[in-house]
DNA sequence: TTGAAAGCGATACCAG
DNA sequence: CTGGTATCGCTTTCAA
């Protein structure tokens, strides 16, 4: 039988100890009702004497609840959903909650099995970060317990999502591309069944249309929100003699990649062409030249999901406004005549 | 009281629907013995009907063992620390065992507290990515449960640990750039107190002596292996009019701020100055020019502390090879006459 | 092969 | 204010 290999006291320990009864230690501990002067110093002493440390798994049997809520990421090589795992951290620090993290590598069956998990250890909540789900599972699932979802809308009873506004962000870029002089902007798409991807591209075909500029077909090369997809993307556009002024590159990785494509050609940027990304990655300010992209505040949304999901689970009610988007300008996009 | 606010069956729920007593249906669910035809075949349709999971709490209580592991980071932002993180989800993936991920950001306090706070969630063993705890803490940590250590050589009983040849590494980047025609090369250390750090500078220092090339103090500046250290640093280098051809940054952070520092003066590289990173970061692949560095094999160092771990939980045997440095070239190093 | 019952460690109810 | 006791859900003797 598998067994800690190191002793623990347990209440009954520091009962014996400190003569008092388990259920006098307990009352100390949770502070559940008053306790005399003497048996508290009693207790404190045997407790500091034998080291005891609650033991979390009986607690969490006797009162249904683990005090950890679970964490669906995609990848922990994420800068992106990193940032807002930290938020998460964040608001549930000092609340006695720790969140346990699992991935799920956008697969929706490795997903909802990681989840089975989750609920399997007793997580108290669950928060997931976009993925492949369908809302139909995330509402079933939520029937097991309160969910807070990013990336995807949800108002239901026990489960809440939102995601950020990447449509009006995309209108934005464009916007100020089409401010800078630009006319012919290529645009690098993500992947075609990511709602993020194809709100992007929304916003660039919409507001070219606003403008009155000509959409040019030949100008959205497929990517896939990786360097290489962005890499191979301009190398297309280049090689099948497109002109363009500018690329808005469906994310920031993509732009890296992009820029890496035009830096063997030795084409310059912001000079020769203006490159603008979608996310504003931590690194993104120290690339060269420092990227013009899209912030997205994901630490402030990972801690406003922790809370959420907190007050979910307390049964409280709760507002929530959706932190929004920004352009942050940086030097990749160049004024032209 | 705290309570899940959802139904779940129970042993005994599955096994009064079957027809059978709880044991069996424990017996069923863990092959513990055998269990006849007929009995199986009404668990398994009790199970299914109602969507029966073991609670792992009651099961962690019983058996004293919660089949999980403590992961102690520094930072979830850390692409470094990240990429042993997969690789420990990788090697635990399959086993039954979930990663407890929480962060001490380089405080030994906030460390000593998190891993109190693992312990308290018992936790079958602990990985500590290196950190400020002093060997003798973790040691001490090691009699209440087994340890893997990275960034520090441990070799006792419950508690084992080891860290990559920096110094090997360092000498070798300082070997190639002298290879490639560098005398004079400017070195941004990390901080002080960490031993990484420290390698790397004694690895830069003792090859410049064994190739003879005087040491100029004035050419090594200090760093904080982020971005604004390396940064700041190439700034003080150039204001103060030091001479250099190359520049040996303490970690990829920094020699991205590094390189910024140069493009912010026109500085070309490697055409004017050559640029050597360490860490070998995901986005060092697309930086521009792409970074030369040295990849730190972090996924598969990671992967190997989940074996090692679980070895250790069961008292088996393991035997330990550390994966070694190497140097990747790019295209930051210019080969000067 | 199977069932009854004890026990893991903590909490909360019920008496006193 | 305090102690005894039942209980959370599961595993594992001990008998049958």
């Amino acid at each position: 039988m598998a067994q800690n290999n190191s002793f623990s006291a347990t209440v009954y320990g520091v009962a014996r100890e400190a003569g008092v009864s388990a259920a006098t230690v307990s009352r100390f501990l949770n502070g559940t009702a008053k306790v005399s002067d003497a048996k508290r110093e009693a207790i404190e002493n045997a407790i500091t004497k034998l080291n005891y440390k609650p033991n979390m798994l009986a607690q969490g049997l006797k009162m249904g609840s683990s005090r950890t809520i679970g964490v669906l990421t995609q990848s922990l090589i994420s800068g992106y959903f990193n940032e807002a795992l930290i938020g998460i951290e964040d608001a549930l620090k000092g609340t006695g909650y720790a969140p346990l993290i699992v991935s799920g590598h956008w697969h929706a069956s490795e997903e909802a099995e990681r989840i089975e998990l989750l609920i399997a250890r007793r997580v108290d909540g669950l928060v997931i970060l976009t993925g492949n789900l369908t809302d139909a599972q995330i509402l079933a699932f939520s029937q097991r317990l309160p969910i807070v979802a990013f990336g995807r809308e949800l108002a239901a009873k026990n489960a809440f999502g939102f995601s950020f506004d990447n449509y009006k962000a995309a209108c934005e870029v464009t916007d100020y591309l089409i401010e800078q002089g630009h006319r012919r902007i290529a645009f690098i798409a993500g992947p075609e069944d990511q709602e993020d991807a194809k709100a992007r591209l929304a916003g660039y075909q919409d507001t070219l249309a606003r403008h009155k500029i000509e959409l040019d077909v030949k100008l959205i090369v497929p990517g896939d929100f990786q360097e290489s997809g962005g890499l191979l993307a301009v190398n297309q556009l280049l090689e099948t003699g497109q002109r363009f002024t500018a690329i808005f590159a469906g994310n920031d990785l993509t732009a890296y990649g992009a820029r890496l494509a035009l830096y063997r050609r030795s084409i310059r940027v912001p000079d020769d062409i203006s490159i603008i990304g979608f996310d504003d990655l931590h690194s993104s300010m120290c690339t060269t030249p420092p990227l013009t992209t899209v912030r997205q505040p994901l630490f402030d949304a990972g801690k406003r999901i922790g809370q959420v999901l907190l007050k979910m689970m307390n049964n409280e009610k709760f507002t929530f406004d959706v932190p929004p988007l920004s352009l942050v300008l940086r030097e990749s996009v160049r004024r032209i005549s």
